[in-house]
DNA sequence: TTTGATGT
């Protein structure tokens, strides 16, 4: 790339670009070479950028300056100077990334000091803010070098989690699958961010049946930092041994409330089509891979899986999570019509069956036959992608699973009892409560 | 197979 383009961070269409005339090569069914697709950080109307473009007459002061890239070992952030949040994280996850010398406790927090000092989010804007500082990219998943696992706690990967009942508990369940999805992959590259999701209200100039659009802020005015009201994970998992030589990758969008989350409801219930995920987030994801063929497979595949999920859920719950995704849910015509003729299946061709029962047996909790019992839509006519609810039966491991095997966390601490929240004795009955 | 983060 030019090295102009890179100097000069635009924020205009983020990610925007598949390429030049439709020219990519999508991942082949066999396994080969992945091309990358023709992009660049600007792009115009579905092209790169060119110096040309750049020698606009209206750019001779330069373009406005609203979001920028920064290069990490494990993963790459777009922070956005507006909200003091990133706007989206991608990491790459592999077998040597989550393990390795990489240790928790030898790694602070730090200001990103290559944003401006008015532009970037300080320490303490967390500080006492009651909110808890939530890795985008998971420290856990880049343990293969110190610097690594340092590097993800730089508060460009940084955004607010409410920390009781979400980022130490469903949302970090959420994480260790995505883990667990990683140990049985060739691969795994993950997007992470927040959401700002309005809800449906009526407008108060004119009475009629609108959105509204609410957030809290932390930290100190101007220079306030935005807590989002949800987060979105888009997975994309790779396989080159799949078996039948049919299936090549697993896709899936998540979005959760930034919100004490009821352990019991299914993962599923949060699968959410990659189509609304772009129209809500304004960004396209893995343009390299994501054909119209394939969102439209898996995605047909994520309302099914919603579906099973929220059939799953207490019939409150449901109203709750349905009021939570409203702007994301599609026309109800069109859910009927996507769902008319679901194919329900316990196999795929990913050829990890074995290995998905048994994990999911683990993490049910209840038991094999449980599992059993679970439908499991397969995806069909995406082009070797299929739905990451697939793998693994769409199963999040059981709350504190690392307790599991005798061994107590490894600190042994005691409850904090502070209004942050979280850490009491026994937080499973005060979570309940709270929800 | 070992997540997550606070505060002194």
């Amino acid at each position: 790339m030019d090295l102009r383009l890179r100097n000069i961070a635009v924020g205009f269409a983020v990610g925007a670009g598949l390429g030049v005339g439709g020219a990519i090569a999508y991942i082949k069914a066999n396994g080969g070479a992945v091309p990358r697709p023709q992009q660049a950080w600007a792009m115009a109307g579905g092209r790169p950028v060119t110096q040309k473009d750049l020698e606009h007459p209206a750019l001779k002061f330069g373009l406005p300056q609203t979001e920028q890239l920064r290069f990490f070992s494990g993963f790459v952030s777009c922070f956005d100077s507006a909200t003091r949040n990133p706007k989206w994280v991608l990491e790459f996850i592999s077998k040597d990334s989550l393990k390795g010398e990489g240790a928790r406790d030898q790694s602070t927090f730090y200001e990103d000091t290559s944003i401006e000092e008015r532009f970037r989010s300080k320490l303490a804007d967390f500080q006492d803010s009651g909110y808890d500082r939530g890795h985008m990219a998971p420290a856990a998943n880049h343990k293969g070098s110190q610097k690594a696992m340092d590097d993800t706690f730089a508060l460009t990967n940084i955004s607010p989690q409410v920390g009781a009942g979400f980022n130490r508990d469903y949302w970090a369940r959420f994480e260790k699958f995505v883990k667990d999805v990683a140990r049985r992959s060739d691969g795994v590259y993950v997007v992470t961010g927040p959401l700002y999701l309005p809800t449906p209200d009526a407008d108060a100039a004119t009475g009629r049946p609108g959105w509204r659009m609410q957030y809290p802020m932390i930290g100190k005015p101007p220079q306030l930092v935005a807590v989002p009201t949800h987060y979105f994970k888009v997975v994309l998992a790779e396989n080159s041994s799949g078996a039948n030589g049919g299936h090549t990758a697993a896709l899936g969008a998540f979005v959760m409330p930034n919100a004490p989350i009821d352990p019991d409801t299914p993962l599923s219930a949060y699968a959410v089509p990659l189509d609304a995920l772009e129209c809500v987030a304004g960004a396209r994801f893995f343009p390299g891979y994501v054909s119209e063929r394939r969102r439209a497979a898996v995605d047909r595949a994520a309302v099914a899986w919603q579906e099973d999920g929220r059939r799953r859920m207490r019939i409150l719950a449901r109203a709750g999570l349905a009021q939570e995704q409203a702007v994301m849910l599609p026309e109800r015509a069109t859910v009927d019509a996507i769902t008319a003729s679901p194919q329900p299946t316990r196999s795929n061709n990913w050829g990890w069956g074995k290995k998905r029962d048994a994990a999911a047996a683990a993490a049910g909790g209840g038991g094999g036959a449980d599992v059993v019992d679970v439908p499991v839509p397969k995806t069909s006519g995406g082009d070797g992608a299929i739905h990451v609810c697939e793998l693994l039966a769409c199963r999040l491991p059981p709350e504190r699973w690392w307790e599991n095997n005798g061994q107590g966390p490894s600190g042994g601490r005691k409850g904090r009892g502070g209004g942050g929240g979280g850490g009491s004795v026994d937080r499973g009955q005060s979570l309940k409560s709270r929800l």
